[in-house]
DNA sequence: GATGAAACCTTCACCCC
DNA sequence: GGGGTGAAGGTTTCATC
């Protein structure tokens, strides 16, 4: 992990469609070697995948919600059940087993106030074990990046 | 937006490194529509951009921390002050300007607690204006995407 | 939406420092 | 150990149907 290496990850996390070649020009490097560092980067782990950014609010789902999930009983066996059913449902765009006060803390991503509505009494709260939640509603996102840039 | 929008749409979400002719394949098409739908779907905005994927603990950051922050007073020119401070702050990595008791969420990403420390008294106190400060730290990452998915 | 040809990029063996 | 070169093979792109 050189300065080489950094300014690669730099890049490829504002561009991922980069070509090896463009992406050399910008690290100083020729095309190969470049693609040869891309390769180990990709084999040891520190690139996990590349993803297309879409825009959420033109398709449909740009209304967040932060849910904090307090549950009955802190056994094994409801922490799995709700994990399963956080996993599988499409709204639960983050979900973090916390320490503290509450159990869970949720990122949803629905469309307007109503479908959050649906999804609390239709899905959220028939999850077994659920014995309170929380919702605060975010009145705008100030940064957000997917993750930390060196 | 039809259906082999939302497949192209739902293939380059999980790997944006797929070429034209791979994804033609997934999605039922030759390259040349298939490459003439992904650019359509860029300049219209429903993909924003590509990024890579990397492994925040082995690049030395996998410690998060959530902190609600309250403001001495709602006035715009500290929430402007403060904003500032938040996107330039490489440590915090999301940040929402929240409704109800708090005024901003914000999601941390250090080496360890000692480094959150750090951050803690040598920066997020030092934001003027910065009245109470509440931190919740989670015990696992059940599940992340980087947005919902169709 | 498909085809095909030109331009471009990736990849690899190989050489070099 | 790493970086550069060049040629073969594959991919993107565009006009065209």
């Amino acid at each position: 992990m050189d300065q080489i290496d950094q300014r690669i990850l730099r890049e490829l996390q504002a561009d991922a469609r980069l070509s090896h070649q463009e992406l050399s020009e910008r690290v100083g490097l020729s095309p190969s070697p470049c693609a040869r560092r891309v390769r180990r980067l990709e084999t040891e782990g520190y690139i996990t995948g590349y993803g297309a950014i879409v825009d959420e609010t033109r398709l449909g789902f740009g209304f967040n919600v932060f849910v904090s999930v307090k549950l009955e009983q802190q056994v094994d066996r409801r922490l799995v059940e709700f994990e399963r059913e956080a996993r599988t449902c499409p709204e639960i765009v983050e979900c973090w087993l916390m320490t503290g006060s509450f159990d869970y803390l949720l990122r949803i991503a629905v469309a307007d106030l109503n479908e959050y509505e649906h999804f609390l009494t239709g899905k959220l709260t028939k999850i077994p074990g659920v014995a309170s939640i929380e919702s605060s509603i975010p009145i705008r996102r100030v940064k957000h990046q997917q993750q930390r840039i060196r």
